[in-house]
DNA sequence: ACTCGATGTAAATGTCCCTTTACATAAGGT
DNA sequence: ACCTTATGTAAAGGGACATTTACATCGAGT
């Protein structure tokens, strides 16, 4: 899964903490995400999209 | 998480196994997703999408 | 030079996803 | 009655997700 956390988080000028803040996750979890190391969970994917006011499909795709 | 499983693969007329097969998944995890035990992950959610030809928001919704 | 925020990364831990194997029940067709 | 398909469920195991604590680097600002 590749995902555009980071531009989109750069688009609103938002730190991995602020992120993960609204998200109620670790720094380190948005990081890990951000970064590939693993996909979210369903529920946080969701929470993402809503986060970021988008369709999951526009924050994450395969490959 | 709740999902529209059951209905969608009755649209279908496709068995769990049916589902599984082209999920490339088990049968348990079909049901076991179906029945609410627990979420798919994110790449098998998208891949739920995909073979049901529907945006993952319009088959898993939050609660 | 020093501090601070932001980021990357690591280890240890606990929980969740998905598997295989297996057993049980219900419904339909022969 | 028997067989087959569909479904629900359970246990055990491996790997993936998410946590906390911790340490490191880098850039901006004072």
């Amino acid at each position: 899964m590749k995902n555009r956390l980071k531009v989109l988080r750069a688009e609103r000028d938002w730190s991995q903490q602020a992120l993960a803040d609204r998200l109620e996750v670790s720094r380190q979890s948005v990081n890990a995400i951000e970064t590939g190391k693993y996909d979210p969970s369903l529920p946080l994917a969701f929470k993402i999209a809503e986060v970021f006011g988008l369709p999951i499909e526009e924050i994450f795709m395969p490959r």
